[in-house]
DNA sequence: GTAGATTGGTTGCAATTGAAACCAAATATA
DNA sequence: TATATTTGGTTTCAATTGCAACCAATCTAC
C-alpha cells in the first residue's frame, strides 16, 4: 500500500503555485487587453531587450517555439510589434515594439507590477529573500540561469 | 519607452521553473507508464488519502474539475482505480486505487522520489530550506495552504 | 410535499498546445 | 561550385485544456 506525500512534494507545489500566480495575473491583462500569456511574455521580453529575434524570446522565456511563433503573428497583426528584416540573415527577423505596442505595454506594465508588488507586500521581507534565493538556486541547477545560458529545448 | 525586467519578475520565474520541473518529471513516467500529469496527481492523491472523491482531488491539486474527471475516467478504464458508490450521496463516488493501481503506483513512486531527491541533492541544505520556506509563505498568502483550506476555483 | 437553488460530476465545443514535418536561408563539406 | 547539414521560423495535426452547458442527486424554502 504505497503512501505518498503529494502535498509536500516539491514539483507539485511548484506547479500549483505557478498555475495560481500566472492565472491571477493573466486575469489582469487578458480581460482589458486582448492578449494571453505568450503575448505578454513576448511584449515583456521586447520591452526589456528593445530588439531581438523570436529565437531569443524562445530561449529566454522557455516557451515552445510554435507558441512564440503564433504569438508573434498575432501581435504583428494587431500592430503591437513589427519585424525589421535584418539583412544579415534572412531567416530571422528582428522584432521590436511599435509605438502602439509601447503605448499598450505602458498601460499593462503598471498593472502587472502592482500585482507583483501586492504579492510581495503580503510576504515578510525574510520570506521574500528566502523565496528569491531558493528560486535562484533551483534555476541554477536546472540551467535556467539568467538569460544567455539557456539552451534550446 | 517601457522597460521591464522580465528575468527578475517573480510570476515569470515561477512559471518557467515549474514548467521545467514538471516536464522533466513527466518524462520519467509518461514514457514507461501511459499516464500524464493529471493521472499522476490523481494516483498520488489517492495513494496519500487512500479514499476520496473527485472533488477532494480537485481541491487539493488545484486542477480543473473536467481535467480530473477525464483523468479518473482513463484510470478507471485502465483498471488502476475504482469507484465505491458511497450510499450517503449518490452524486459523489469514493475513489480508491485497485490492486493493479497500487502495484503500478508502487513502481512509479520510487522513480519520482528519486527525481526529487536528485534535485534536492544538487541544492545546498540552506537553499532547500529557503526554497521550502519561501514557497510555503507564498502558498499561505495565496490560500493554497495545505489541503483543506482550498476553495473551489 | 413540491419548486427552486445548489452541488458533484460529465460532456460538447472552441481554443491552446506541443510534436513533428516542413520551408527557406545559411553554413559546412566535398 | 555542388551537396549535405544545420538553423530560424511556420504550419499541420492530434491531443489536451478550460469554459460553459448540462444532468442527476441533494438540500432549502415554502
Amino acid at each position: 500500500m504505497p503512501e505518498f506525500d503529494l502535498q509536500n512534494f516539491l514539483p507539485f507545489r511548484l506547479s500549483r503555485l505557478s498555475y495560481e500566480v500566472s492565472n491571477r495575473m493573466a486575469e489582469i491583462y487578458s480581460d482589458q487587453f486582448d492578449i494571453g500569456i505568450p503575448e505578454w511574455r513576448i511584449l515583456a521580453t521586447l520591452a526589456a531587450k528593445k530588439q531581438c529575434t523570436a529565437k531569443a524570446i524562445v530561449a529566454s522565456t522557455r516557451t515552445h517555439k510554435s507558441t512564440i511563433s503564433r504569438g508573434v503573428a498575432r501581435l504583428t497583426e494587431n500592430g503591437w510589434i513589427e519585424q525589421i528584416s535584418s539583412r544579415q540573415d534572412k531567416r530571422q527577423h528582428l522584432l521590436q515594439l511599435t509605438d502602439t505596442g509601447k503605448s499598450k505595454f505602458g498601460e499593462i506594465k503598471p498593472l502587472v507590477e502592482k500585482f507583483e508588488k501586492d504579492l510581495r507586500a503580503k510576504l515578510s521581507s525574510e520570506a521574500i529573500g528566502q523565496l528569491t534565493a531558493g528560486i535562484g538556486a533551483l534555476e541554477k541547477i536546472l540551467e535556467l540561469g539568467s538569460a544567455e545560458s539557456l539552451k534550446e529545448k
